[in-house]
DNA sequence: TTATTATTGTAACAATCGGTACAAAAATAA
DNA sequence: TTATTTTTGTACCGATTGTTACAATAATAA
């Protein structure tokens, strides 16, 4: 009495992960239903069908991006090693994301807050949500630093964090804009210089 | 022999200025030219006499805020005072542009260069050159900061002045997509003590 | 005045926008 | 098989997109 009626022939969350990279690559205004479809290789009833209308497959996009996004960051910076090494990693993956992807979009979840946060108040929930469990993964590694003396004394781990998070967005802000590598060493130089020292 | 033909009854900078206003708000692929006539209050006619596209609109109302960016910017980082008050002041200054304008935006150089840089070179350009200049600002005021001793030696100008930059530019995104005011009040106190000490 | 030149508003352009209607197709439940 | 339910592709919707055509308007140069 369940699965009746013809299935679907397309899986639903590789249909999120194609139309993610249309959303990344133009953004929201950018694109049209007509590349989501292309892209997807969807007819416009399955697509409406499916996701109800272009704000919604956008919200999909955004919140899976976050999902996938927040744990990936939380393995670079929870992994083992020094808590300057974390950093630095951290640092380094945003690096080849920037640079040496085949074509660089920067990071999604900047864009749909920027883009559409004022708008859509549902794409700001996620931006804040994805932005404060960073920043509390962030504040856990600069306690652990701060607690074993790699990072000395004198600030908290809520002021270590938080300049860290933002250096870190307009790190990425600013490789997309200007896609200027030096200027990127620079920064990389500077934020782990202002945390553990020159 | 010069000037014949009927005078345009509209200022040119002023238009560029309500134009500024509309992409601002609504981003590139946000806004239609009819939304620009209807704000700017011309036709059609007078819009692509005057500017020829919306494309080409959107360059000077660019160059224009670049324009008149840089010089507040630096009117601010220039001034009067220790070191210590003017990147203060810095901070303090964005910090009311995303929060208590009328209608917050962040930086529309931001905003030009994650929609536009990468489809616009004369977008990435005006955005690095702006990007640059404050840089260079900023490692002006630094070297002052290191030379009277406000700012504890060890680190160099560029990389103060990097980190400055990017946590800035991370603090405007950050401000405008989550209008998170305590998030705000722990960057500038991260940022303002990453340099100066707690 | 008259000729010239630029600006203005309006009408229209083909193309595309996000979204819907709907019948054909394809599966299961009975 | 037959009835039911869902998906699929296509055709189509009115509205809007950026842009152009052009005649009317309004100024100066002669």
């Amino acid at each position: 009495m369940n699965k009746r009626g013809r299935p679907r022939d397309f899986d639903y969350t590789s249909i999120v992960d194609v139309a993610m990279k249309t959303f990344w690559s133009k953004g929201y205004n950018g694109c049209s239903t007509h590349d989501l479809c292309s892209d997807t290789g969807l007819g416009k009833g399955s697509l409406y069908n499916t996701f109800g209308s272009k704000q919604d497959l956008y919200l999909a996009v955004v919140e899976h991006y976050h999902e996938t996004g927040i744990r990936e960051q939380r393995a670079l910076l929870e992994s083992p090693g020094s808590v300057k090494e974390r950093l630095h990693n951290f640092l380094a993956w945003a690096l080849v994301e920037d640079f040496e992807s085949t074509n660089p979009k920067g990071c999604l979840l900047i864009n749909a807050g920027l883009e559409r946060a004022k708008d859509d108040p549902k794409i700001e929930e996620i931006v804040s949500r994805h932005v404060e469990l960073l920043k509390q993964t962030m504040e856990t590694v600069m306690e652990e630093g701060l607690r074993t003396g790699e990072i000395s004394k004198k600030r908290s781990a809520v002021d270590l964090a938080s300049l860290f998070l933002s250096s870190y967005y307009g790190f990425r802000v600013l490789n997309t804009s200007t896609q200027n590598r030096t200027l990127a060493e620079q920064i990389m130089n500077g934020t782990m210089e202002s945390i553990f020292g020159a």
